[in-house]
DNA sequence: CAGACTTCCGGAAACGTTTACAAAGGGAGC
DNA sequence: GCTCCCTTTGTAAACGTTTCCGGAAGTCTG
C-alpha cells in the first residue's frame, strides 16, 4: 500500500524478485537457478516450485541489456518477393533458427538511401548482426558497413578492399555457361534480356554476355534492359520480338524468363524448338513453369547458409580476419532449352 | 585508470553518461535534449554538440527495457516461401515500417509444437505483437494465445468464442465462385484439388466444393487431396487424370493450381480448351503462369494490412474489444478459365 | 518587493536481468 | 581443534536509458 514502491507491484507480471520473495531466497540465488547455475538441492526445488506458481517467464529486454545481445540477426533484400531471397531467407532463416536465434527482414526497396538507413541504424544494437545483399553498392554503404559497430556479412560483389565478410558467385561466368551452352546446342542468334546497368549484377551479366558472345564469335547487339521483375522481362523480350529474330535467350533472372516466355508463348513462338531459353538464380519459379526453364544455379540457398555461417562465427569472434566466400554457379538444363520436359 | 570503473570505460561506445559529462550536464538533462523535449537553448547547444562529436547513438535494447516496448513486430507463417504468405508480409511490412517497427518473421513449418512454443515465447516480450496464421488451430493455440502478456492477431478461421483480433475470410463462398463460374461456362465434370483436410482451409474449401456441386445437381466425385504446394498439386492431378476425365478443376491454392497445370499440359491437354483451370489466393504465381491462371482471391494484401492495422490499435490500446474482420472472396478471370488472355 | 508561477536542472530511482565479490557454512585432512 | 578448500548464499553493482521529484532560478503580477 505504500506510495514508494520497490518492487512487483501487484499489477505487474513476475520477476525474479517476485520468484525469490516467494522462495525465499536473494534474486541473485534465484537467477542463478533460473539459469540452471549452482545451488543447493533445496534451493532449486524451492526456487523452481515458486517459478511455476507464479508462472515466471524471464524478460528478454532485461537479459538483453545485461548480455549485450539481442539474439537477433537481419537479413535486409531489395524485394521479399523475389524468389531468390525467398531461397535465402529460408536457409538463413534454418542456420539462424538453429543458433537459438531468430531473423529479422527488411524490405529496401532497393533504395541507396533506405539500405544506408538500415546500416546506419545498426549502431542502435537493436540486432546481433545483418546479412545484406545490396543490388547497388555505394561509397555510403561501405562507409556505414565499416563504422557498423555490430557484424554485417554481405551477399554480392564487394571492392576488394573492403574489410568485410562476404558471399559471392560469379554471375559473369554464370551466363558464359548459359552462352555456351546454348552455342553448343547450335544456337547463332543468342538475345540477353538484363536488369538494369548500375546494379552490380547488371554489369557483371552484361559483361559475361559480351565476353561470351565475342568468344563465340558472335555480336551482342540483341540486348534489352529492364529491372529484374517479370513485367519487366515480359516487356524486354516483346521489345525484342518487334526488332529481331533470336533462336535463344538469356535472361539476368528467373523473373525475367518467366516474363520472357510469357512473351514467347503469346506471339506463338515454341520454345525450345523456336527459341531456347535460359534463366539465372534456379529459383523454384524455373521448375514451376512449363516448359520448365533452364536456369543457371547462382547456389542461393548455399549463399545464404554460408552468409549465416559467417555471421555466426564473426558474432563469436569479432577479431577473426575478413573472409570471403566464393559459390561456383552451375547450369541446371531444363526443357527450355531442349533438355528432358 | 581506477580498477573499479563507474561509466565509460575508455574502450566502451558513448553513453547518454559520455554526451553528459562532455556536455558538462546531468543525463538527466542530456536524455532530455537528446529526446528533444525541454533544455534551455545554451544546455541543448551543448548537448548536441556533445553527442555530434562522440558520435552518439542511444541503445535500443536500454530504451526497450525502460519504454517496455521493443518496437518488433512478428508475423509467423508456416513457409515463407508461398507467395501468398510473402503478398501478406508485403503488406505488412509495410504498415509496420510506417509506425516505426520492424518485422521479424519466423517459419514454423505448420508444425503446431513450433507454432505454440512461438506464442508462449512471447511471455518473453521479445516483441511487441504477432500475426499467426495458422494453419491449423488446436487447443493449446488457443489457450497460448489467449495466455499471451502481448497482442496476437489471427490470420485465419479461429473459434467464435475466443477472444483475439482477427482477419478471415470465406475460402468457402470462394470455391463456389469458382465452381459457379466454371459451371455457368458450360463445364460439367468439375474436378477439385485441395490441400489436407485436417487444416482449418482444407476442410472449409472441401465444404465450399460439394455444396457448390450439389447446388449445381453435379455429384463430387474427383477430389484429390494433396498439401498445399506445387509438387503435390502436379500429383494429384496426375491421378485425377488417370482416373477421369474432367473438364475443369478447381485448386485450393494458387501452387497447386500451377502443379496441375503443368500436369496437364504434359499430358497434352489445352488449358482452357479441354480443361478450364481455376486456382485460389491470386498470388503473382497465377499472372506469371501462362496460360494466366484465373484465381480467387482472398485478398491477402488486405487481409495483411487489415491484421498489421488491428495489432497496431490493440498495441496502442489493450481494452478495446477484440474485433473480427473479414474480407469477402472475388474471383479473378483470366484465360485459363476461358477468360482474356 | 513579496509571492505565485514557470522553466530548467540534477539526483536518484526504475526497468529486469546477470554477475563480481565477499562472507558464511561445512567437510576433510592433519 | 585448526587450517584449508569448496560450495552456497546474499549484497550490490552493472547494463543504458527515461522519468519522477524536489530545488533553484528566473519571470511575471499585483
Amino acid at each position: 500500500m505504500g506510495r514508494k514502491r520497490l518492487h512487483d507491484a501487484t499489477d505487474g507480471r513476475p520477476t525474479v524478485h517476485t520468484v525469490a520473495a516467494r522462495a525465499g531466497v536473494s534474486i541473485a540465488s534465484a537467477s542463478r537457478v533460473l539459469n540452471g547455475v549452482g545451488g543447493s538441492a533445496e534451493t532449486v526445488r524451492r526456487v523452481r516450485e515458486a517459478a511455476a506458481e507464479v508462472g515466471y517467464v524471464p524478460n528478454a529486454i532485461a537479459r538483453s541489456l545485461q548480455s549485450q545481445r539481442t539474439g537477433l540477426i537481419a537479413f535486409a533484400v531489395e524485394d521479399i518477393g523475389n524468389p531468390v531471397y525467398v531461397a535465402m531467407m529460408r536457409a538463413i532463416e534454418a542456420v539462424v533458427a538453429e543458433s537459438g536465434r531468430q531473423l529479422l527482414v527488411h524490405a529496401t526497396s532497393g533504395q541507396v538511401a533506405s539500405e544506408t538507413a538500415l546500416l546506419r541504424r545498426l549502431a542502435h544494437r537493436y540486432v546481433d548482426g545483418m546479412i545484406i545483399s545490396p543490388i547497388r553498392v555505394t561509397d555510403s554503404h561501405v562507409e556505414a558497413m565499416t563504422a557498423s559497430p555490430v557484424p554485417v556479412v554481405v551477399i554480392g560483389q564487394l571492392p576488394d578492399d573492403v574489410p568485410v565478410d562476404n558471399v559471392r558467385t560469379d554471375s559473369r561466368t554464370g551466363v558464359a555457361l548459359a552462352v555456351d551452352h546454348l552455342a553448343a546446342a547450335g544456337r547463332t542468334r543468342i538475345a540477353f534480356l538484363n536488369g538494369p546497368l548500375d546494379t552490380v549484377p547488371g554489369v557483371a551479366r552484361d559483361a559475361g554476355y559480351r565476353a561470351a558472345m565475342a568468344r563465340h564469335g558472335m555480336s551482342a547487339d540483341m540486348i534489352e534492359v529492364g529491372d529484374f521483375q517479370y513485367a519487366a522481362g515480359r516487356a524486354a523480350a516483346e521489345r525484342l520480338l518487334a526488332r529481331a529474330r533470336p533462336d535463344a535467350i538469356v535472361c539476368a533472372n528467373d523473373l525475367i524468363a518467366v516474363g520472357a516466355l510469357h512473351a514467347l508463348l503469346v506471339s506463338g513462338l515454341r520454345v525450345p524448338q523456336d527459341v531456347a531459353l535460359v534463366g539465372m538464380d534456379d529459383t523454384e519459379l524455373a521448375q514451376m513453369s512449363y516448359p520448365q526453364i533452364s536456369s543457371v544455379s547462382l547456389g542461393s540457398e548455399i549463399r545464404g547458409r554460408l552468409a549465416a555461417q559467417l555471421l555466426l562465427d564473426r558474432i563469436a569472434d569479432a577479431d577473426l580476419p575478413p573472409r570471403r566466400e566464393q559459390v561456383p554457379p552451375s547450369l541446371v538444363i531444363r526443357a527450355s532449352s531442349g533438355g528432358a520436359s
